[in-house]
DNA sequence: TATGAATGAGTATTCATTCAT
DNA sequence: AATGAATGAATACTCATTCAT
């Protein structure tokens, strides 16, 4: 039955989530996220609860097992980066300093946390995911592409190179090992950095990847 | 009692290891390396047993915990990575050359498979460990020492950057999820080596750190 | 605070109940009824309140616990099998004939998910159960009486044989996972309904059982 | 590698079972019939290993979920359950008077524990159950045969009619709610074997079914 | 020494029941 | 009165480690 809100839009099927539901589903995602980053995605999701201040099954009654949850982080991660790539494009006139800019960014956004998240059962195929996929893709093209032009950027690399990289070199380490290893992070990106830069150095083996390359099958 | 061995050195309570129990001990190692690349480091261990083709308290005789199976592990990958180090600076006229060959032989010695071998409640103070550490790091030393004198190395980096991002970016994917992640490795490693290249193309945030840095409490 | 209904008689603290609460009443046992049958009694309460269309709190609302839902939906299946007796004894001349048509009767009325309700905590001595089984038993208790008097049923059964008999062979299989069960439970209780006619063909051990028999003490 | 056992008999790969552990796997099954006869198939694997005497991963070891429990424990009720046919067959000079036999022994072996294991995510198909039940079916039909030949049995009945009708008249109550519930069955199961004399006192729907029927797409 | 078996402590997940809207 | 959400108390199942052969 169709209901007519306050603003006057109809909706159907719908009802407002209550509000204490939408704050209890932000603070397992945002828990989720810092424990995934800080543990891997072992983490035991009783303790992921526990952070996020509610009981075990509220948990479960969001996100019905693991992977739906580590989906919903993942795809979260990924938005938020897409909008660093897009505020990174406007903002910065210099196409290399944008592409700089995006890098760190991303590595703030903790997208190293993503990684071990492509692990085994993990449904790679998710609409949701190829949608948000499509969209980082476009964006972090666009930056490239952009750099190239400019020639800043040399030609042999593409936008899996980058984030595959990217990923890597901010993946957490399990347990938080090290106390300023973030510092450490951002110096290495710097130098994957310069080694992207135009002209080439060297010549790399292989070739080009995009994130479509990035699927078991490729 | 103290007995003597072929080699004429006098020992006592250690008898000479079966045959049998030695060949074990490295199936059991080599088995290990295989899955803690394959599948990081909670991979059960009645697996790794199963690989070996023992049984499970067979390891546990050789390696009373995990821990202790994994630091057999990291050590046996640094020697063999100190090795090809030593091999590399031999071998290699040219001292970029050198470092360049070393880096993608250290890929392929798996020394990714120690980054998550640092985690949690692992004793990184185990003599054993500093040991091969300390001969690892002054091997890799000299080998950047020797391309910084030739001036082709960049003056801002240590080896503490070097080996850190050379885990980083070999650190295998959970559940092998990719297929040929392998060549994206290299092309990944080959791209950080352009960077360190001098002149430097920007400049670091943070200091050049060494392997003793990497401590929790650094 | 005394409220006069449109029947003039007075009542308190009982308000006429709403409409849409009587209707939800009833659809919730109705579709008890049908998910016992297919289920057995421990199918998930949200799931009866799901079929039934109402939130999982309404149905709390009705049935503080799940022993309350199954006491109703048992008294309810008695109570319509009840009437089946009485239309029988009413419609048929021949005695036999009105016991046959009960026993399928009452199939159809899906007496046999009566038996997986009599387990652990059940109450048996609820008042209200007491009296929906005395009136059962009074009902079928003169169709067999009828039949013996004309001869057509054996001496050596009482109610209890035939009410637990018949149980039984229509009790539904878990999971419903036999299509087209019912149709075998028309023909075993046949071949029962030919073994209870006279003249007896064998001796049976035990003696004649009453409803009463199957409480727990007897 | 072949070994020469004791008997002189060559094995490959199968070395002899631990006494041991033979002789937990027979408690565990045994406590599992029982259990399940007492509480139906949903009852609580701890609660199984406990009564069986063993920790709960040693029921576990041997039966890798609960599916395999049954399974074992069906083909084991199945088997038994010939063996009764058998000798019936063997020992009873009257068919009628074996298939009698036959019946009540089926009972005290807890045929009736079968029921409630046919249920859903039961795998029917498994060829160790397939087999087993070829094995039931001939030694039942030849009972069945035998006593048809000699003119005792009504035509109209197979197999599956008996078996299916004889599981349900003595399938266990939930929680053994009534103490002495097995002495009404014997009774059901003599007034069930009347109705199977011959000659038939009535005219049954449907058609008769071998166990093949009980298939879900039957 | 080598090994299959045993086990307790841990984690994921479900569900009856209560709470807040 | 009706409901969606929250929760703790189960239960299935895994795995590191110890035990018995």
């Amino acid at each position: 039955m169709a209901t007519v809100t306050r603003t006057g839009t109809a909706q159907r099927n719908a009802p407002r989530p209550r509000a204490d539901a939408v704050r209890n589903r932000e603070r397992i995602v945002a828990a989720a996220r810092e424990m995934f980053v800080e543990f891997g995605p072992e983490v035991p999701l009783d303790e992921i609860a526990r952070r996020a201040g509610v009981g075990n099954a509220t948990l479960y009654r969001h996100f019905p097992d693991r992977d739906e949850l580590i989906r919903h982080v993942v795809v979260s991660v990924m938005s938020r980066t897409t909008d660093r790539a897009d505020a990174a494009t406007a903002e910065e006139a210099d196409p290399f300093d944008a592409l700089r800019r995006f890098v760190h960014a991303a590595a703030d956004e903790r997208i190293g946390a993503l990684c071990p998240m492509l692990a085994d059962g993990f449904d790679k195929e998710h609409p949701e995911l190829l949608a948000e996929r499509a969209r980082l893709e476009h964006a972090v093209d666009g930056l490239m592409e952009r750099a190239r032009q400019a020639g800043r950027l040399r030609d042999d690399v593409a936008v899996g190179d980058l984030m595959v990289a990217l990923s890597q070199l901010t993946r957490p380490l399990p347990g938080s090992a090290c106390v300023n290893f973030d510092q450490f992070v951002h110096r290495h990106l710097q130098l994957f950095l310069d080694g992207l830069e135009a002209p080439a150095r060297s010549v790399l083996p292989g070739s080009p990847a995009t994130l479509e390359d990035l699927r078991r099958e490729s």
